[in-house]
DNA sequence: CATGAATGAGCGTTCATTCAT
DNA sequence: CATGAATGAACGCTCATTCAT
């Protein structure tokens, strides 16, 4: 076989093997938790001898980095994708909310639920370092809710975290066969934006 | 010694141990999560050897069942008394909204937050009952939301979910220096009540 | 069975099973190498599992640490005992160096080899206990060999080293049906002493 | 590349990467003991993965058995060449104990020491062929030992091991910035000597 | 000559759990 | 009520070694 078709679209081998190592710890680690997944659990999803991982990943928590790195950078390109051609603050947030729940739920459901809900505290080593991702990813939002036209007496702080916290909880509610992200999300901002644009407060 | 003295407000040993098991026991689930808490960190908290845990309890899920009714049953008697006083179905809502971040952050830290984040799936034979208890507390929200004067075209399953969601993501924010709990809760309501008051109008 | 018979002469069981475990790792110890002999190798030989130890030992190298301990102990008090009843300051020495002798290669083979042959350098978390207990011990040969009544220009450092070493170097040649331990002494106190009653120097 | 420049001064490639390999092992060997000491380290130490060491070497235990041999080639060689100008039994035996210890501690250290302090008990295979190896060294002391001019109450048997025992063990003790080889052999040999000289007269 | 990728056994250690005392 | 002592399985990880490329 020349080597042209072999490279046509395909990853080398080797690259091929770390993939699937990843995709059978994301899985693992988001149906059952990073702890509750043993490097036996994920060497045999991959039809691998655990010892072997070892070639691929210096530890466990490697593994949950590499999981968690991607994770991000998967949610964060379907979001910046989605972001982008919108120019109204609001259409550009409701797109970035549809982007997340989209990640979440449906498009990379196990990298993006394992960055979402393992906690960095959870991992020994690399606490630090999840943090830092996952305070990136954050910043979007962060952004995105800082362009938002509100009128001064809205506290950009709890909208952030409101809607953040009502995307990111959706991991437990949420069916595939129920609504999808573009509706749930449309029904979030649109709670948030009435306040907004009429101003009025309450007592 | 005269049972008099024994009984002059303390509970009876036994129960007294069972207790301070239960407390160990949320204290570290919460700390560390449920998969990383041995058998033995439970046991060296109050003093005791592993074994002995037996006595008590049958198996570490029944240990976590329990901490997990207790924390639905203290978060749920906050909620039910600070909603009592209260006839107007905002503030009810709010009030039960305070309480919930209340116990959640201050007063039931560690039983309240092991109940929210321990996921139904991570516990391997106890999953049914876990869900069932979360569905229990969550109905006192959703009776609170069914009483809410919305107009029709108001979705109360989202509203409800997005409240919810923003309130149990507060664990991962939330910083014992902050707002208090009835300042969050009220910035909350705010938001979602604009809705109500002034209508629905998308563009 | 009356508890005073049990109690007669005979430890009480759970200590009996420390002694079994240490026992079968300065036996294993000394065979084959501290790195040589597997947690698993030392359960075995006492009909146990391999994590079972871990009630007695909280690691491996905690039982290289006991059986150096104990090495260290046994040899000194036979070397104590031998050196009490002599007087004369070479003869106390020869019969410290008959007890080392006798220690190392009859009455507490086991123990007291680990304690020659393993370098503290192996054992990653105790190496300077290990140093400590070995200079403790060798401290003993220092002062017998102080009191001797030597010229001045007699080195007792040399000749210190030059005893110890031929005396923990038997290890690699003696055979249980050599020469007695206390023969092989008093050819090697003896080569050690003309030096001193002649007093001759070689250019 | 013309093998001209190639061969000017250096050994031909493999045979270099042979040697390389060699020099790590007994470093490490020496270092931290065969059984501490992995594959892996010692390809680490020349830049090369572990499965590569296999074109050079069939075997852990054959790399121990190449160390060990070139260990006893290089201190014979250097005990050879430091008695063949003595003349004097004593000289000579002074000459080749200083060019052991010059060996052991400075000149092939690694080499020497893993061949000096490694028991043959230790490598699994190879027991036998390590045995030979001493042997066949330490037969150099024994003939410079039997041409002694000793009386013939002396035991040259004891006198060879005390000898033995005392320079080996040097590698305890023995720090580079103390008296050089040559010193500590003189005293050693002086104190065997005077026995000789005066007669053996023991209480 | 050497690598990349793996194997299979085994490492020291920890786990939840049991049970006679 | 609790302990002391253990079990048996599993843990994350490292080992010496193999072999197609």
């Amino acid at each position: 076989m020349p080597a042209e078709i072999q490279a046509a679209g395909r990853l080398p081998r080797p690259e091929n093997r770390r993939l699937q190592l990843l995709d059978a710890a994301a899985k693992l680690f988001c149906q059952h938790g990073f702890h509750a997944t043993s490097m036996r659990d994920i060497a045999r999803a991959v039809d691998m001898l655990s010892g072997s991982i070892y070639y691929h990943f210096s530890s466990k928590q490697e593994i949950l980095l590499a999981v968690y790195t991607e994770g991000a950078r998967r949610i964060g390109e379907l979001v910046d994708a989605a972001v982008e051609p919108e120019t109204d603050p609001w259409a550009r947030l409701e797109a970035a909310s549809a982007a997340h729940l989209n990640a979440l739920s449906v498009t990379h459901r196990d990298y993006a639920q394992v960055m979402i809900r393992t906690l960095p505290q959870e991992a020994d080593g690399i606490g630090a370092q999840l943090r830092d991702i996952r305070r990136d990813y954050e910043a979007k939002f962060r952004r995105l809710i800082d362009s938002l036209p509100l009128p001064s007496d809205v506290d950009r702080h709890y909208l952030r975290l409101m809607l953040i916290g009502a995307l990111n909880w959706s991991h437990v509610w949420y069916k595939p066969g129920g609504d999808r992200p573009e509706v749930v999300a449309k029904a979030f901002i649109q709670t948030l934006r009435r306040r907004t644009e009429n101003g009025a407060q309450t007592p």
